[in-house]
DNA sequence: TGCATGTTTATAAACAACGGC
DNA sequence: CTGCCGTTGTTTATAAACATG
């Protein structure tokens, strides 16, 4: 342990199978589950898959020292994603200490990540980009660069760059812009510093976009917009707020060249189902939270901050107080921005080829009980009492990241530590008096953090459409990640160790002009982008006369769609599994400091990002106890615990 | 009665308010409801809204005779889709006879359409439209054409014809093609002489558009699924069969140059929950459904067939056994496929403007207690048992129109008569082996037809976003529409009779090749769209060095956004109810046959259409005294009861 | 490898409701 | 007081990226 920073690894995106292994206790029966007898059963005899004996869409790979690395990689990619499309349904293996050889790891990854040829150009890419960032980083005991894992992701830190207060933003941008400037305390000293040595400098396109050079974030919409929410305590933000929050986040917001990213925001608010809206009491100004069965908790500060000394101190490093920010980087495969565009004017934001999302283990009590595979059983067991029923004590995280627990504190976690401040100074007053956590909603927020039984059996009852082709199962329809009333820092990435202070983070009062901002209205189109419009006011409504032109287009119109005729779906040719034995880099060993007691890795299914964690293995202990679940022989999975 | 055609009314698209009066049973006390102030309430006096006694996302606005039409258009129109964004959410209202005088409510119904000078656009299309189609239309007693109150979708009739058997369509047609080739019995005597007197010869390009002159029908892909599965008597489908459905119905998906409606077909099964997906039992092969709690029993049937007589037989005409075709009219604001695409490579199928979503009035049982305004009670309540405990054996609509109150028989509605034959022979097999519905989701098919409590509860906790602004109440959140275990004629439109016989359409028999399609190939695009992908093979993977090309692309990528830097969200000086007198075509009354007892307007808030249907007064009655509802007074709502 | 089927995310848009000016 | 316009919200349409078989 202590040997592998937190720093996420990410595979290509795979599916993992979600073989129903009966029994979450079976004593490793050292080969395939009782479950469907699908290929991914016969992995190597030494790599284990259990039902996770805490949360329901989960499983466990254990992974014993013997393990070799193939099957190790392919118990992770192989087929699997099974079920919990939407949510959580989280994939984690926790590996025996030195089970999982982070330098071979990373080493496989990177394989599967760049195989063949593509190998050697991110790796000259990785170590230009190093070099800028960080060059230093290379002989801190950490030989394999944690960019060669991360590459997609950190080649460019500015991305996280906090705003710099521009005002030449057009209408778009300047509203979030003014509402940020109006709270500069709020920034707990934002970004610049929390990058690290990072010099801002590097290339001068990469450092300051702004002219289409600002890359997309590898987070998705939903989940940077959970990133926005979870930053405040009490988990209410107006949209103003939330895209005040991605722009001093993210630069690729602040990018003016940027169109339809407020749209999209609106556009995901309202489609995501976890996020809801609420009013204030006076019902003049409303704000989204989401819903808190729905709350995984992620923060931005959860994901591997890089930038700085990347292997360095995985659980709870004594960060500056300053939250710091990930680079990140979009592979981009199709010219994000300034494309050519000549065929076929290319998606502004074309998607990320691959989302980090950090993966939040909910270290407090919810056990379900050993043999009962019982479909949706789980879930709905979770959301039955013992909710904060019993806490354990963890370390607060204190001084460093040994043992860090993440004290399961009810208090809400400003874990990012950016907390943005309200916009006007109205907003902020109506807040406190929105009802803490939807009171309309009959469930006080402390019992709220879980879900109800009948909410779960409707969820299993669904027996709608997962992302699993097969319809393997229609348990865990909705896996619904049992929330951890704030698992703080169970990611381990330890912001400020907020553990038992109240809140630091709401000095607030910088109440700003709800109607200053500058106009210069440089583009000044709504937020919904809009078409031409061409002659407004003239043929203003039903002229459809133009569709049907007698003659018609005779060959069709010049979509030039016939040109390309090759359908997508590229990089198929990978040879995920082909050979193990690609071009690496040199894998370097990254033993680095870490008090953990377990680390493994985490694949979050929602987003196929795998990241290495340290987990507390005293998470689940004393709830087994109590829960009569002591014999669930959790000792075996993780050997530590004995 | 009797004096209106089916002929759904389309008003431009407006909200309801949905005042919660309460009381649903308050005796029309003349003026406002208790419940919010808003604008919307002050209604002409002898306007009154109750909650509707049966339905609980449903409100009745009673119009007596002697209201104005101004008020009644108010009414109608005025703000509301206060809730029930997703699902049904209906608002009925139920005039009582005379009340609405069709001639005058198609008068202002087309003013609030073609405020200004687009009516006179619309009107002069309008009239060349109707000779090409309905030369003869004028005088059959309705002198107020149909077309102008219907005008955006009765404009082309081909848009529903039935696909001439193509071969030479490319990949993605070519499928659906062969689907439809393989089963020519199951069309029961297809559109081609459904649509009445069209000779499809018209305008060149209007007939057979093929070449980007196919019009975007007027329903959401939702909605047309929806049709699609509803037409089998399973409510089960393949993909596939939903493709050749949809190329049978809608001549819009028979045309070659569309791209992508299949990847759009696939994404809404996808998005949407109400669409579940349902293996064979021997898991070979998977099969849409519907979700029976949101299955609203749409079927192409219930919408106004027109194309022929338009003004004839609202309910029950007896159509010769084929189903109608609805002619469909986009208004395509902006050329939908040929355009000049000079600009900005216009979409190709822009939104249309507003969508036709057929009514259905569940005539079975669920009351809802008339004074309790508690929220999210009203469902609940309905969802609790008497769901099919009693069922009135109203007449089957087997003669003509009058009072067809479509029995509640519990068949599965094969109401479009044109039923789909099953693709593959393999899949019919299995079909029949495919638990009739969803076993596994743990509830028997009749019983799933009603909303669990939990469920209701569930929806009712959600308390998430509607699509109301002022997030009025968190009642009804999802309204969830109460599923009325077939309510086959209730729209009134009556297909042919096939109201009590076992189902008629199930010859089958046609075993289609499973590979046999002709391979022509002529733009192999698999059916989700794909980028140029340029160079394939090359820069396979992880090039994502263009995306920070030092130097930086200078000024931004030409997406030629600078252009038009107006703001969209044209058409608002449209000023809808700026004055009642605008130059409006020839308000003629819209006598027609018809036996309905009552007839009203149905606004679905789903997609905002309006709609005059006739309802079966005696749906309540029996229902309501069984609840101890007969003090509901809904002989006050509708005197024909009396 | 190509294709069919499914699942998600991104973007653009159409529109509704509201609020400020 | 009214209308224009921008903000906020809700939905639908399309294109795409990917996964699986
Ligand atoms: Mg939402
Ligand atoms: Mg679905």
């Amino acid at each position: 342990m202590r040997r592998s920073p937190r720093r996420p690894l990410i595979l290509k995106r795979r599916k993992l199978p979600f073989q129903q292994s009966a029994a979450p206790v079976s004593q490793d029966s050292s080969q395939a589950q009782p479950g469907r007898s699908s290929s991914s059963e016969r992995f190597s005899d030494t790599v284990r898959v259990l039902d996770h004996p805490i949360f329901p869409g989960t499983q466990l790979v254990v992974i014993p020292k013997t393990a070799e690395l193939r099957s190790v990689i392919e118990a992770l990619t192989v087929k699997g994603k099974e079920h919990g499309a939407q949510g959580p349904n989280k994939f984690i293996l926790l590996g025996e200490s030195g089970s999982l050889d982070s330098g071979l790891l990373n080493k496989t990854a990177q394989e599967l990540l760049f195989p063949g040829s593509a190998v050697a150009q991110q790796v000259s890419r990785t170590a230009a980009f190093t070099e800028v960032k960080q060059p230093k980083k290379q002989d801190d005991g950490c030989p394999f660069d944690d960019s060669l894992t991360n590459m997609q992701w950190l080649e460019r830190c500015d991305a996280f760059q906090p705003a710099p207060a521009d005002d030449k933003s057009d209408k778009e941008n300047r509203t979030a812009a003014a509402v940020l400037e109006g709270r500069p305390h709020t920034l707990h000293s934002v970004p610049e510093a929390a990058c690290g040595s990072l010099p801002e400098t590097g290339t001068a396109p990469v450092s300051r976009p702004r002219d289409g050079g600002s890359i997309k974030p590898p987070f998705s919409y939903m989940t940077m917009i959970q990133f926005a929410i979870n930053s405040r305590q009490d988990g209410l933000m107006t949209l103003k707020e939330i895209y005040a929050w991605l722009q001093q986040h993210f630069d690729f917001f602040r990018d003016e060249n940027r169109r339809g990213w407020k749209n999209s925001v609106r556009h995901n608010l309202s489609l995501h189902k976890m996020f809801i809206r609420k009013m204030s009491p006076d019902g003049k100004v409303s704000f989204w939270t989401i819903r808190p069965e729905a709350n995984r908790g992620l923060t931005l500060d959860q994901v591997y901050t890089a930038g700085c000394n990347p292997v360095a101190a995985p659980v709870a490093r004594p960060v500056p107080a300053s939250p710091r920010q990930q680079p990140t980087l979009p592979v981009a495969k199709k010219a994000p921005t300034g494309s050519g565009s000549s065929k076929q004017m290319k998606r502004l934001l074309p998607r990320a080829p691959s989302y980090l999302v950090p993966v939040q283990l909910p270290l407090s009590a919810i056990v379900c009980p050993p043999s009962t595979p019982a479909v949706g059983l789980p879930a709905r067991r979770a959301a039955s009492s013992l909710c904060k029923a019993k806490r354990r004590r963890n370390a607060p995280k204190e001084h460093d990241l040994s043992k860090t627990a993440t004290s399961i504190a009810s208090r809400r976690s400003t874990n990012d530590g950016v907390p943005i401040a309200c916009d006007h100074v109205k907003d902020e007053a109506r807040r406190a008096k929105v009802p803490k956590v939807e009171p309309e909603e009959g469930r006080a927020r402390p019992t709220a953090q879980r879900r109800s039984p009948k909410m779960a059996a409707r969820r299993q009852q669904a027996g709608g459409s997962r992302r699993k082709q097969r319809l393997v199962r229609t348990r865990h329809e909705e896996p619904l990640l049992v929330y951890s009333q704030n698992s703080d820092g169970d990611s381990g990435i330890a912001t400020s160790s907020t553990c038992l202070d109240a809140e630091p983070d709401l000095p607030d009062g910088w109440l700003h002009s709800s109607k200053t901002p500058i106009k210069a209205g440089r583009r000044l189109a709504s937020s919904t982008p809009s078409k031409p419009t061409a002659d407004s006011g003239g043929q203003s409504t039903l002229d459809f006369s133009p569709i049907r032109t007698p003659g018609g287009p005779a060959r069709a119109p010049p979509h030039d769609y016939t040109a390309f005729s090759v359908d997508g779906t590229p990089f198929k040719d990978w040879a995920l599994f082909s050979d193990a034995a690609a071009g690496s880099p040199p894998g370097l060993p990254s033993a680095c400091s870490g008090e953990l007691l377990a680390e493994g890795l985490v694949l979050d299914t929602l987003n196929d990002s795998l990241s290495k964690i340290l987990v507390d293995l005293s998470f689940g202990l004393d709830d087994v106890g109590d829960l009569g679940l002591a014999d669930v022989s959790l000792s075996e999975l993780i050997p530590q615990l004995k």
